[in-house]
DNA sequence: CGTTGATATGTTATATCATAACATTTCGAT
DNA sequence: ATCGAAATGTTATGATATAACATATCAACG
């Protein structure tokens, strides 16, 4: 089911989790040139595996990626971010009723869904303050 | 409030709302050559203006743009594309709960929320039939 | 009018994000 | 040991987006 991460997706998602905020790949390639790779096709091939198995996940609005908060697995239900644009913190929820209701719209509609994307950008708490 | 549309706009406009499906600035920058537009930050300007107000919106999933359905003005609440892989089409919804769960969940973290996004990509009726 | 200032436009160049294509290596299963 | 699948390395290029600056348009004001 998880295969084992190899080499470089280990390397790719050590520097995603030591990251304080959304890496892009071009970024990510930086902090992992003093690992031997050198390419950007190595670190998204690395990345493409990492948000199969759960284990980051894409921000669309940033063109960047997080490592997931949960660490390991598929999460039950829509993952909600809350990126902030001052500080540029990113936080991961999960919630039920949301998930809920965009399940009821898809049945709704007829529609199958396969991935869904929500990000909410603003400030966050200690930004706003 | 609303400012009237300038030439480049306004070309940029129509092309979007005559094209059945997501357009990317580049693919509209293709559309509008025949009319004078050269070059990509003109297309790029159009766009941003016609965000702003609320007369198209971005799809960030598919870094392309839509004419908002609604043809005018901004919408009341979280905007829902559902985006069919198959044949390309996007319908554009807003609804209430699911506007209000978002904002409460916003409020629970105490965060100002400033912009949303959520995309629904999977089959639409007619292509999952 | 004619000037002025704000906004839009035109243009070039370049930054940033992403993948195609193909050669080579690694490694588990037989 | 060999074979085949998967991962890796590498080069090149495609696709998306914006910086920077020059020019033009146009409404408001004296």
């Amino acid at each position: 089911m998880a295969d084992p991460l190899t080499r470089n997706q280990q390397l790719v998602l050590d520097a995603l989790s030591s990251a304080e905020r959304p890496q892009t790949a071009y970024a990510l390639l930086d902090r992992v040139r003093a690992d031997g790779i050198k390419a950007p096709p190595q670190v998204y091939r690395a990345l493409e595996k990492l948000v199969a198995e759960g284990l980051a996940h894409r921000i669309e609005s940033l063109n960047a990626f997080v490592a997931c908060c949960h660490g390991h697995g598929h999460c039950a239900g829509t993952v909600v971010f809350m990126i902030c644009d001052d500080c540029g913190h990113v936080d991961e929820f999960v919630d039920a009723a949301l998930s809920q209701r965009i399940k009821e719209l898809s049945l709704e509609q007829n529609f199958q869904p396969n991935k869904e994307t929500l990000e909410i950008r603003g400030s966050c708490a200690a930004c706003s303050a």
